[in-house]
DNA sequence: CCTCATTCTTGATCTGGATCAACTCGGTTG
DNA sequence: CAACCGAGTTGATCCAGATCAAGAATGAGG
């Protein structure tokens, strides 16, 4: 860590996360101070589902997306991640092998905090453990939406789901977050994810400018989603 | 807590999760001491989606499951639980809501150790919020697994992975866990089970012995599952 | 401004699995 | 043992979404 601008947008993006916010001003020093900063090009693997985990990474720019693959080469996105994001945290809090596949999807800047620190940390700060315990719990919740999305609701209320959920979360836009990222991230093909969008313009409650997607009608929107 | 037959059970359970198996023997009594004893009848709703966690569940005997409901009605079984399981974990170890409902599929006895006494238990012993953190991160990575089958496998494989799954976790089996049952749990319907079986007999990976399930060639088995 | 490479759209066809319906098999109850 | 009832099987049909194929729009590089 070299250059104090980047080193101060790395502990604002940390405060942010849950389990790290709980720490204070030189706790979270000290752990910052142990960062890895990397680069990765486009398409470039940050590691594989089952590696060792190499600690916590946090985004400076560009975009992420953590992966799930069939041996025929079916990607499945669970995550798709933007700066401020941080990744592979199960791993480097409970020092198991990483659950998913990560792939830079832009040309990527990211942060690592190795797992000894984490370790480290996580042992000497015990609010930090209690923090993360309920930070897994959200993730837990989140996963079984995802599944029940998947299950239960056919690809155009995902797909309202997506964009609403997308508005508030803008590191979810950019380059790189394709048509085709978005139809493995809802587990469908780039072809159907046109088509639904076809459909919800027709209906009125979104709007193409050039490529960008805008939402003209929220209500409408929530209630396409069934929400 | 009367009988003392049952409250011996009742400990040979709680060592068995992971993170009440990290007690010392008069902190597991402690907790045991406050734990309820709860019969339902078949059908019975424990817990809603969303209601306020009332502690940990442990069954004693009976099935369970834990499901997710769509808005038509359609249902989707996140996991199927037999004796000496515990559920709602989740809940009582964060504090957070239900994330699932809760119901039984037979006449079901179990305990409830209270939420009172489960953060009395976590705030008294760090040793336990340090296991728990490990049994969410297992959580996460099974709930990454499932989503992978649904999203990345036809049916027949992941029945093929039930199967093998249920043969070593005898909780999976016993009455209430119906061909409807499984479908529920594969996302899935009774007759694409039904046929799916049929095929799997007469590639001769298992046979039926009267209504009863058994597998004659597991590693066929296992390789019509791609594992 | 043209060219080439992606990404996106749109249409035609195909298919795994859902749905609907009829029937069979046990097991239970009176 | 007859009547019944829930579970399971099996066949016929249907449909959401996948796949295949052929343009059309967009954008980057020369």
């Amino acid at each position: 860590m070299k250059s104090p601008a980047s080193a101060a947008l790395l502990k604002e993006y940390m405060v942010r996360i849950p389990y790290l916010g709980v720490l204070d001003p030189q706790q979270l020093d000290a752990l910052a101070r142990d960062a890895v900063h990397l680069i990765f090009s486009p398409d470039e693997v940050i590691f594989l589902e089952g590696d060792a985990s190499r600690g916590l990474w946090i985004i400076e720019d560009g975009n992420v997306k953590i992966t799930k693959l069939s041996l025929e080469g079916n990607e499945y996105i669970l995550h798709l991640l933007g700066p401020g994001d941080s990744f592979n945290d199960i791993a480097a809090l409970d020092g198991g092998p990483t659950p998913g596949n990560a792939i830079a999807m832009s040309l990527v800047s990211a942060w690592l905090l190795p797992a000894e620190a984490m370790e480290h940390a996580l042992e000497s700060y015990p609010a930090m453990a209690r923090a993360a315990l309920k930070m897994m719990g959200e993730r837990i919740r989140a996963l079984g939406h995802q599944i029940e999305d998947l299950t239960l609701y056919p690809v155009i209320v995902r797909l309202a789901r997506f964009l609403l959920a997308q508005a508030e979360n803008p590191s979810l836009s950019g380059p790189g977050v394709t048509r085709a990222a978005i139809a493995a991230h809802l587990a469908t093909t780039p072809e159907t994810i046109s088509r639904a969008l076809a459909k919800l313009q027709e209906a009125g409650a979104i709007r193409f400018d050039r490529h960008r997607i805008i939402i003209t009608n929220g209500d409408l929107l929530r209630s396409m989603a069934v929400l």
